[in-house]
DNA sequence: CTTCGAAAGTGAACAGTGTTAGCAATTGCT
DNA sequence: AGCAATTGCTAACACTGTTCACTTTCGAAG
């Protein structure tokens, strides 16, 4: 029973072997779209056979979702990584760095992406989903915890009124926010905010600005302006 | 070869195949989800064998593409409609009414609108596209319209200054509204507007709010309302 | 009215997919 | 050394898109 504690050579070679399927689904993934992410050309890309693989995953679900959920985690260490670049007394600059970091990982790996947020309408769900633990929380975390820290600095001005239907939702959105006693109106701003940013980077990532534009980064700049001016930090 | 004028019955037997064939998809997508649109579900469905249905689409993804072309249609004519609800007089009112539209029909037929706009990284491709007669352009171009009669209401106050990088861009986009000499900064301003529109529908249609609100309705009115004041209609 | 040809649909077949069952071999622990 | 878990294989089943050869149907021209 030794090996719950040790590594125990097995676990290692489980774990790279693991590892190495999660690269060899991310390749087919980037190289060759969605649909060539097969169990088969995975097993045959890494020497072996396809059932083999289901020593590792109990289904091809279940191998995509841990994929994606490594995506997740990718996004979110880019996403800290961005945001450590600038001192934690700059907020508002932690947070442009953030948004920028999100939309430039989004264009460079526009498959990832998809993988990761155009899949609820798609066979396989592998959506961020609405529990406390969820992968989809850890690089949300980043940007939340930002909103946060603007809030603190103060500069947020809310709407008076709120919607009583709002009420109940948002306040289940002020869990996920250990001990902070954020105002419901102002997790409204926080919402509304991720909403847009969401949605500017969502709307480029799918290539639904390619018609009009080559070069949308003037416009997302513009956005991200808009968005900073909501959460209190107009410092340009 | 008089089956060019007439319609001539086997034309007709053909055109009711091929929509049934399209209903059947389309309940299959919206039943089952999009991996469950196959040929030989569809076939099964309508008491026939696979291979009978290439004598109506050379290919799966034709089959698909037709759909999706269907669907634009559909959309474009729903969009129709809720302009046409109101005076031509009243831009300001049709563009909410579109827009407002537009949402409703995202939110009602989320499958169908997870084919049109979640696809350029899905196996499948089915987006808009970028050559002219485009079924995208179908349902673009009732909003575009209705942005080009704002316009002409005044009101709306592009930017003075327009990177150089722009010009060939919107100049390209200019070409799509058929006469009208719209300035490109105010071009600009159409293709922010539609961004934004698209981000928040696409969002909330995708379920990324799914996490906070319940209900966003009344974030997306917020939206609207800002939307249509960069369009030179605040009256609410 | 007969004949002819295009159109529509079928069944068989091929390569590919996810998945399961059963078997062989390697590996690590006692 | 021997036991047992782990790992990977082959074979097989049901499914997919697609092609080919064949039959049937049906509209139109002689």
């Amino acid at each position: 029973m030794t090996s719950r504690a040790a590594p125990s050579r097995r676990h290692r070679v489980r774990e790279h072997a693991l590892d190495e399927i999660q690269r060899t689904a991310r390749r087919l993934l980037v190289e060759q779209g969605p649909a060539a992410v097969t169990l088969r050309a995975i097993a045959r890309e890494m020497g072996m056979t396809a059932p083999g693989l289901y020593r590792y995953h109990s289904s091809h679900q279940d191998l995509i979702q841990a994929l994606a959920s490594h995506l997740y985690d990718e996004l979110a260490t880019a996403l800290a990584a961005a945001r450590d670049e600038h001192p934690a007394s700059e907020p508002g600059q932690r947070m442009r760095a953030v948004c920028r970091q999100l939309r430039r990982w989004a264009l460079a790996h526009p498959r990832e992406f998809g993988l990761l947020f155009a899949k609820p309408l798609t066979d396989t769900d592998t959506a961020p989903g609405n529990a406390a633990h969820d992968p989809g929380w850890r690089f949300g975390g980043v940007i939340l915890e930002l909103m946060v820290q603007l809030w603190h600095r103060g500069g947020i001005h809310p709407p008076a009124d709120l919607d009583t239907a709002w009420i109940t939702q948002l306040e289940e959105v002020r869990e996920h926010l250990a001990g902070e006693d954020v105002p419901l109106n102002v997790i409204y701003v926080f919402v509304a905010s991720w909403a847009r940013l969401f949605g500017a980077v969502a709307v480029e990532a799918f290539g639904h600005l390619d018609f009009a534009l080559t070069n949308p980064e003037p416009l997302f700049e513009h956005t991200l302006q808009d968005i900073l001016t909501a959460l209190g930090d107009p410092t340009g």
